[in-house]
DNA sequence: GTCTATAGTCCGATAGAC
DNA sequence: GTCTATCGGACTATAGAC
């Protein structure tokens, strides 16, 4: 038998998962989660730089995505397309994990501090996304708008899947039909 | 005399903007911050809620003018045109402190924990741009991304100002140009 | 204005995998 | 032997409680 139990990271991340749905984010010590988890504190700070990344475990997948489906992209197609074709690929990677979703971001909508760090994944996930596309041959300017834009649509997009619709991809495509509209207008 | 100096709070703004720039945000401590205003620790935890808040006093300010430009703007005007007007309204508000933007912008840029803040607070202004244009009739979503779109224009314009252009609102126009040429396109 | 809980860092030690 | 994951404890500063 070994030592340790394994993927003490895994469990961490159920772990506080739980917890801060049980009690609430500023309720829960990094020592209940430990606890629970059966490691030390010391563990917890060793996969998570702090209290919060145990709950943006998958934004470094995310990002590899869009910038993976921004780099496909056919050579000749727009930015906002190539933008818009992205944040679909992105939705539909998340698509069979809707309600972590949902429970994820019930737990950051109540607490301020992780409604930030939320958004300084989008943040950086927009940074990633622009340089993708300058990869392209696009403007720093342009860039840096579309992927704004990017995030925008799936910000929005997500709230309508979460709350009503069961299809992300979908959410997408009609948030950004929404988009041409108020240019169109 | 007066028992105490006066503007505490203003002392408070200055001294943490100052010990920022020299030393890095977090090589200081709040202590660092009070001795140097002339006041105790309590005293900036009585004024700022953390020691982040500090350098964040001028955003609602800067929310009231976005909401009451929009609330203002003619009631036939297009939802993306109300929130361009608005954000250049807001760049108007802020174009005679450059030089303090490009200081708190440098401190923000190299401090990942100030990005975040930064980033709740346009999030904040965001949502209440989103209100201020449901409140003129306009549907929900439509409402969230113009808001969004703004925010967007906002942050691509500023970046401009602060580095290369002396005008801020001829950069909010210039990027909703460029905005506006993405969808043409 | 003092007192305390807790986040987060740093040091070193230990034990298994390879 | 090296590499990696764990643990123990002491330590500082933030932030809130009293």
């Amino acid at each position: 038998m070994a030592r340790w139990e394994p993927d003490a990271r895994g469990r961490l991340m159920l772990a506080a998962l739980a917890l801060y749905t049980e009690r609430g984010y500023e309720q829960t010590t990094v020592a209940d989660i430990a606890q629970r988890a059966g490691v030390t504190e010391r563990t917890f700070f060793r996969h998570f730089t702090d209290k919060r990344e145990v709950l943006f475990d998958g934004s470094a997948t995310l990002q590899s995505t869009v910038v993976a489906a921004i780099a496909d992209a056919p050579s000749d197609a727009l930015p906002l397309d190539v933008i818009g074709a992205a944040m679909e690929r992105a939705a539909v990677s998340m698509q069979d994990r809707r309600d972590f979703a949902r429970q994820r971001a019930a737990i950051i909508a109540a607490t301020p501090s992780l409604h930030e760090r939320e958004l300084l994944k989008l943040a950086t996930l927009s940074t990633a996304a622009a340089t993708a596309l300058q990869t392209r041959g696009v403007p720093p300017v342009p860039a840096a708008l579309a992927a704004e834009l990017g995030v925008a649509v799936f910000k929005v997009a997500f709230e309508q899947w979460i709350s009503d619709s069961p299809d992300f991809p979908t959410c997408i495509r009609a948030a950004l039909a929404e988009l041409s509209a108020l240019h169109r207008a």
